[in-house]
RNA sequence: GCGCCCGUAGCUCAACUGGCAGAGCAGGGGACUCUUAAUCCCAAGGUUAGAGGUUCGAUUCCUCUCGGGCGUACCA
């Protein structure tokens, strides 16, 4: 018989005999992790006066005839339960010392530290909350089958406690981002994520339809045009911190649904927005991790601002011994660039040519906080050109870990421009890009009111929380990435 | 999409050059009233991801399928 079956018939016996392991409540357990900070100054032997309720599930039972261990796991810690005849009486203790693990239980009783100096329940009694059908992962070696991981995350999460903690680390990320967000004025909004056009990044979407309407939609690829819409509505200082979907590749850094922070600043520029962006992460990390000395692979990183701000071209120059002011013109970027041993595909266009300078020659390399500053236009349909340079835009990038963070500029807020730049995207379109943005009229007729100057600013949260819990996958920041179905039979 | 690697008991892993599929944990029975990877004794647990092929004989070699990981491409 296997276990699960085994375990079955011990429920079937429970609800035969009316003691059915499943319970509505248990009113009013404490957390075990402060309860073991109250304590923490007992002596072996010492013991509490008051009893304590906690709750959560059996991790491991150790048997000694008259007397059994638990170890019982909360959210937040464990705690050793020690149950023995002569507390719980022979028909209670008999009950007590079959329970398996995996089961969930209530248990109160006092606190006491055990000869062997371990601070443990002394229970009084107890009570089955929930039967555990199936054995779990082993003890000692917990889950490793990636596989498993992420098709049944709620077992990773049970056995393995730094899992736990990763995701405990992002929700706390995300409250930490809103309260930085609200201390600067700023209010959350939330915007369709099922569009007409999807728009505010060049990427390839998701396409879903609408029965009633019976119209073809899109899931968003970005907040930000939305966002903007709501500047032109008066609102100065928004938010968004939302799910956004390419229909991209997935990698160790990419998954098709991930998560944004964008937010718009009005009569603010893009130094601005590097500013709050330096600021953000740094409080980010100083709350959630109480340092900003954090670990990646196996270097130190140091988030403490200001980052270094360095632009695009110097650093691409360095990296790579390409200056593309040299070359404006397509064919003798490719052709330089052909010397450094990129394959430039017969699709890519000036500015991809650049991007993929950045991509294989310096992004890699930076792995402290570094700001990238004063991008080509033509990579940036949305943002503002500088004024002493029309080439450039002010817009920057940020990396940490040599991956992308941040994606912010100054906005272009002159409707003329903008739709001279959502057809050149058109134009891409046309010619092939599938990544190329449409015309986005709605959105041109919003400006045409009048948008106030704005610093616009794209941060990608999972990432941020892949560096703040040194993970070498976005998986591990994502509960239920996203995978193949398993075949059936 | 392409390339490389992986899939053995509920979990973690063995199995030499192709020669009877094993162990620990978990689970069952037993001993043990302060253990903590508890310990000790006994018994049980398998369509080796799936389908086909080569062979006297396949977990092992070959082909295909499914799923996964990593790299690469696209991208953030």
């Amino acid at each position: 018989m296997s276990e699960a079956e085994e375990r079955r018939q011990k429920l079937d016996r429970l609800v035969s005999e009316g003691r059915s392991p499943y319970r509505n409540r248990f009113p009013g357990p404490e957390q075990v992790a402060p309860l073991l900070e109250r304590y923490a100054s007992f002596e072996s032997g010492e013991k509490s006066k008051e009893n304590h309720r906690v709750a959560g599930r059996v991790m491991i039972r150790r048997e000694h005839g008259k007397a059994t261990f638990l170890v019982l796991r909360d959210p937040g810690a464990r705690i050793q339960l020690y149950g023995n005849i002569n507390e719980l009486g022979e028909e209670r203790y008999g009950e007590f010392k079959h329970l398996d693990i995996g089961d969930i239980i209530g248990a109160e009783g006092p606190v006491f530290r055990t000869r062997r100096g371990e601070l443990s329940i002394l229970v009084k009694d107890f009570i089955p909350l929930a039967k555990g059908l199936h054995p779990l992962p082993e003890k000692w070696h917990g889950l490793t089958d990636v596989e498993v991981r992420y098709r049944q995350r709620y077992l990773d999460l049970i056995a393995n406690d730094e899992v736990h903690q990763a995701f405990y680390i992002r929700s706390r990320v995300l409250t930490a981002i809103r309260r930085f967000m609200d201390a600067r004025g700023f209010i959350e909004v939330e915007t369709p994520v099922m569009q007409t056009i999807p728009g505010g990044a060049t990427a390839r979407s998701f396409e879903t339809h609408h029965n009633a309407l019976d119209m073809n939609l899109y899931m968003r690829i970005a907040l930000e045009l939305h966002l903007k819409r709501l500047l032109v509505g008066g609102f100065d200082r928004v938010y968004e911190i939302g799910r956004i979907f390419r229909n991209e590749g997935i990698s160790t850094r990419h998954n098709p649904e991930f998560t944004m922070l964008e937010s718009q600043q009005a009569y603010a520029d893009y130094n601005d927005v590097m500013e709050m962006t330096e600021q953000l992460v740094a409080y980010v990390a100083r709350e959630v991790l109480g340092t900003l000395e954090i670990s990646w692979k196996d270097e130190q990183v140091d988030l403490t601002p200001p980052w270094p701000r360095l632009t695009l071209r110097e650093l691409i120059k360095e990296h790579s011994g390409v200056d593309f002011r040299e070359y404006p013109e397509r064919a003798a970027m490719k052709a330089r660039v052909g010397e450094t041993g990129i394959t430039v595909e017969p699709g890519w266009s000036w500015g991809k040519i650049v991007d993929e300078l950045l991509s294989t020659f310096v992004e890699p390399k930076l792995i402290q906080p570094t700001f990238i500053i004063d991008f080509p236009r033509e990579l940036s349909p949305l943002a503002r050109p500088k004024d002493e340079d029309s080439m450039l835009v002010e817009r920057f990038e940020g990396f940490i870990g040599g991956m992308e963070i941040a994606n912010c500029f100054s906005e272009l807020t002159n409707p003329i421009e903008q739709r001279r730049r959502f057809e050149e995207q058109a134009a891409l379109r046309e010619a092939g890009d599938e990544e190329a943005g449409l015309v986005d009229e709605d959105f041109l007729t919003a400006l045409e009111y009048g948008m106030p100057p704005s610093g616009g600013s794209g941060l990608g949260i999972d990432r941020l929380c892949m560096i703040l819990t040194d993970s070498p996958s976005i998986r591990d920041v994502i509960l239920f990435p996203l995978l193949k179905p398993e075949k059936q039979q």
